[in-house]
RNA sequence: ACCCGGGUGGUGGAAUUGGUAGACACGCAGGACUUAAAAUCCUGUGGCUAGUAAUAGCUGUACGGGUUCAACUCCCGUCCCGGGUACCA
């Protein structure tokens, strides 16, 4: 006798997942007859806290995908590893002093027990740790490979440096100019001729070429974070403090790697459109690399010197009434006029006392100074003051502008705050208080632009310039370059080795380059990694150096997923078979947090593989979904001040309280157990409760699920009540994948009553298998046709929720139809064998049979079950359902015309007379319009 | 401030993208079984009004307007919530 109890479900999860490994069922081999179906999770960061039942929410759902593929016929890469390199490991081993390496494995273990008790489809045999020397040696590798390629701009690829060199000897960099134009040869030349190439020494040539790598070495202002001890990415400082803890974070000039992302903007950009990304995934992006299009305007000044602008609105140029140059710029000091030095120092001087938290927080503060030099409009030969202010960013276009006050709302404020007279230059459109900033306004007091809408006078202002050679189109881009050295111990180390101060490659047969094993994780302070620490192995003899900092654990993640399609290669970083079968990810499945940094650096290094012919596609991820975050349901108890007595959320009001978070899994809906509570912790012992209606009622708020909140809820308590089907399905049938919601145990009786009713189905009352073979009516087909049908356009929508739906129609149908027939459960336990693969395991052997249900093959979808010949149409009238009528569903239109108009509803309706109209949509609705 | 999403019963959420709003589930109420409880099963369940009742009528998808035979869905305006960006010229 078996019924489908607590116990019954823990030893079938038990039975099927022995048999899954024992068996090996899940491993995928690259088996290139069948066409393929890559389903890839973002692999996680595997911290010491344990699985919440959020973290498994994207898992569920490409394991669903990865099965249901399976039975379709496809051969599916379902792989799962560890982003295993980061600074969480690192911290710990500075306040515990265990090393990172064996708190991370620790780590992993829990994390993989916590996952096969979901029961998922991952081929463990292709798992990859981005920590293990077999692994980053060809994240290594691939570094060398971007610091091996410039990107040139004429093709729009990556090609190897060796070209570039032998492109010099020929004919210098004439047509390929430094990617930077602020740099400049010793000899202050911006190009060289192959003469003056062949002339360098050594050094000055691999300084060259360093302006052209895609990895490249260079003083650059990063974010400096003093309590941690090292750089961080733009993307992990988050309103002037470190993500990561909150610290405040400085701008300081280090030498640092950097990758030159910025010269893949338009690709980036373009590749977007490709891709089924969300919008607001796409638009994220989009705004990361912030292209904007313009024209950069070369000025004279009065004095001669030159100074160039980067404007989006070339049109309103009769209408520059001030220049801003960023403090930060040579030139200030090259300009700035006797008389106004002293001011212009005491500015520098205040901007460079302000730390990024205060400028963020005073955005709208104006401040400035002018140099007393002056520029000379080109156009009309107006002379405009000049002056510097921090608002103007060093970092973006050529950190200067020109100032429209009547048109920018910055510049409009920055006139009146410093009395500067304004120009108007689109009439009417400007009031005077405020700055228009339109581009529909029709220009005056414009000269030759007179008349012409703004719009329009865009390109005419370009062509003008470029006929004067004092201008030209630009475009422009948010996104800078992305910084690659941090100053930690627990990742990736440079495989490059120092000579002169300049880095080589290091020989691939070098690889991997070994993070050193040591007990000393702070860093030396000074900005140097910790790994600057390592005399020996920094220092490998007179002449040759390492480099002490390591690589940001985006590296790791920039190319897992190509790993994974042949993971225990020694020769490549995967083989070109496997590349070309296996090819892009079809379906990747994370968090929306990675938007702008792992998802970008990924698409880089495909794109750069790419350019130099690793690889035949351009984009690693055909399709993106974003699963919501799974939140919390947060409880309080209100304790009175200064007693240990605590009262209920309705009576709180009238004393002095103080709000505790207490352990919801002690709470029942908001009811506390008190007994419970007082066990919870010792504090609480002796606690004193002030009820209502007898009961101890809790406050409550959604809050991130977090072990501090004490609203965490453990999927392995879920799995032991219920069993794993129940919390896979349950997962799913909470809302849509993509949407956060917060989670609320109370529904998933629900599916667990589900799961017994299907079970039911092969059960007779005393728990005995029972089925019959008897041929299943009409009805029946219907019922199992209609669900196949659903669950497969379900599926390939990614709507879960909706899927889960249907399994209970389908079973309440089937229920009331009292139907136990072989013929409609077995399709129906593979169809659900993805969702809750445990008990169709289960069923599947009671049903016979000796292979894995995943070996199965999807049922096909027999339509002709699907098709009705009757319809009920509803017959609104005046745009209300009034009646229905029941009708041949291929009863042609005129047909159904003559019936509705002789029918006594619509007389009733008419008082006999004919209606103006008769709207039918077959098989939707009969409207009649009187 | 700007750019994206979103707002539907007591609750989570459906709605074939313009065609009977509220599927499915939770909760609640009533009933069956039981000595009783739990479990299970059945019935009802947006709101208002009338009726003993089956039922009928009105109203209803944040708010105000519009287009349409027909609007949760499209357009205009307002409010609120979530996400992204942070002086990017």
């Amino acid at each position: 006798m078996t019924e489908y109890s607590k116990e019954e479900i823990k030893k079938i999860e038990e039975k099927w997942q022995q048999r899954w490994r024992d068996q090996q069922v899940y491993k995928t081999t690259n088996d290139t007859t069948k066409p393929k179906y890559y389903v890839l999770d973002m692999f996680p960061y595997p911290s010491g806290a344990g699985l919440h039942v959020g973290h498994p929410l994207g898992y569920i759902a490409t394991d669903i995908v990865a099965r249901f593929k399976r039975l379709k016929g496809y051969n599916v890469l379902h792989p799962m590893g560890y982003d295993a390199f980061g600074l969480p490991a690192e911290q710990y081993a500075i306040e515990h002093g265990v090393h990172p390496a064996i708190s991370t494995a620790k780590n992993i273990d829990t994390f993989r027990a916590q996952l096969d008790r979901i029961g998922f489809c991952y081929d463990w045999s292709r798992e990859v740790r981005t920590c293990d020397p077999q692994y980053y040696k060809w994240t290594q590798w691939i570094f060398l490979q971007l610091f091996d390629s410039w990107f040139n701009r004429n093709t729009q690829k990556a090609e190897s440096i060796s070209k570039l060199i032998s492109t010099f000897e020929i004919e210098g960099n004439a047509n390929h100019p430094f990617p930077n134009s602020e740099y400049v040869l010793p000899n202050s030349q911006t190009s060289f001729s192959s003469a003056d190439w062949k002339s360098f020494d050594e050094h000055t040539k691999q300084g060259v070429l360093m302006q052209y790598r895609l990895a490249y070495l260079a003083y650059t202002d990063v974010n400096w974070c003093e309590a941690l001890g090292t750089v961080l990415a733009n993307d992990e400082v988050i309103n002037g403090v470190s993500y990561r803890g909150g610290h405040p974070v400085m701008k300081k000039q280090m030498r640092q790697w950097s990758l030159r992302i910025t010269e893949y903007a338009e690709r980036l950009l373009k590749g977007l459109d490709e891709i089924d990304f969300s919008d607001s995934m796409k638009d994220i992006q989009r705004n990361w690399i912030g292209r904007s299009e313009g024209a950069k305007i070369k000025f004279i000044l009065t004095g001669g010197k030159e100074l160039t602008v980067f404007t989006t609105r070339p049109d309103t140029i009769f209408g520059v009434d001030f220049m801003v140059l960023a403090p930060e710029l040579d030139l200030v000091k090259q300009i700035t006029t006797a008389e106004h030095k002293e001011e212009v120092e005491k500015y520098l001087s205040y901007v460079e006392s302000r730390s990024e938290i205060d400028r963020m927080a005073e955005v709208k503060k104006i401040t400035g100074c002018f140099t007393g030099a002056y520029a000379i409009n080109p156009f009309n030969k107006r002379q405009v003051p000049i002056w510097i202010s921090e608002y103007v960013l060093a970092g973006y276009g050529t950190g200067a502008i020109m100032g429209v006050p009547c048109g920018d709302e910055r510049d409009h404020r920055f006139a009146k705050h410093f009395n500067i007279p304004i120009t108007n230059i689109i009439g009417d459109q400007y009031d005077g208080k405020e700055a228009n900033p339109t581009y529909e306004a029709t220009l005056s007091n414009s000269a030759f632009l007179n008349g012409i809408k703004m719009k329009e006078a865009i390109p005419i202002v370009i062509d003008k310039l470029a006929e004067m050679g004092i201008g030209e189109k630009q475009v422009n881009y948010k996104m800078r370059d992305a910084g690659w050295s941090r100053q930690r111990y627990w990742g990736e180390p440079f495989p490059v080795i120092f000579r002169d101060d300049m880095p080589y490659a290091m020989e691939e047969k070098d690889l991997p380059l070994e993070l050193p094993d040591t007990n000393e994780f702070k860093s030396s302070g000074s900005g140097e990694g910790p790994l600057a620490n390592l005399k020996d192995w920094i220092q490998i003899n007179a002449n040759e150096k390492r480099d002490s900092n390591t690589m940001p654990t985006h590296g790791g993640a920039a190319w897992y997923f190509l790993r994974y399609m042949d993971p225990h290669n020694d020769k490549e970083f995967a083989s070109r078979e496997a590349l070309d079968y296996w090819n892009q990810v079809d379906v990747y499945v994370g968090g929306s947090e990675h938007a702008v940094a792992h998802l970008l650096y990924a698409r880089l290094w495909v794109k750069v593989l790419h350019d130099q012919g690793y690889l035949n596609f351009d984009e690693p991820f055909k399709k993106l979904i974003n699963q919501g975050k799974i939140t919390g349901d947060s409880r309080f108890v209100y304790r009175i001040r200064g007693q240990n007595k605590f009262v209920s959320f309705g009576l709180k009001n009238q004393y002095d309280t103080d709000a505790l978070h207490v352990d919801v899994n002690i709470v029942n809906g908001l009811e506390l157990d008190t007994i419970q509570f007082q066990k919870w912790k010792p504090d609480f012992a002796n606690a004193e409760f002030i009820l209502e209606d007898g009961k101890y009622i809790c406050g409550s708020a959604i809050e991130k699920m977090s072990k501090s909140y004490f609203n965490v809820i453990n999927p392995d308590k879920i799995i032991e009540n219920y069993g794993a089907d129940t919390l896979r399905m349950y997962e799913m049938f909470l809302g849509p994948l993509e949407q956060s919601k917060p989670w609320n145990t109370s529904g998933i009786d629900g599916v667990y009553k589900f799961l017994r009713r299907f079970w039911n189905l092969l059960h007779d009352t005393t728990g005995a298998v029972n089925f019959s073979d008897d041929s299943p009516s009409k009805e029946e087909l219907k019922v199992l046709h209609k669900t196949l049908k659903k669950i497969e356009q379900d599926v390939e929508h990614f709507s879960f929720n909706t899927s889960v739906s249907e399994f209970m129609i389908c079973i309440n149908e089937l229920t009331s139809l009292k139907c136990n027939k072989r013929a409609v459960i077995e399709p129906l336990v593979i169809a659900l064998s993805p969702f809750a693969p445990h008990i169709a395991e289960e069923l599947w052997e009671k049903l016979g049979h000796q292979d894995t249900v995943l070996n199965a093959t999807y049922p096909k979808v027999e339509e002709k079950y699907l098709i009705e010949s009757t319809f009920e149409y509803p017959i609104s009238i005046n745009g209300k359902v009034r009646a229905k009528m029941n009708m041949a569903l291929d009863m042609p239109k005129e047909d159904i015309q003559k019936m509705v108009l002789a029918s006594e509803i619509i007389m009733k309706w008419t008082k006999g007379k004919p209606p103006k109209k008769v709207i039918i949509v077959p098989g939707k609705i009969v409207n009649v319009v009187l």
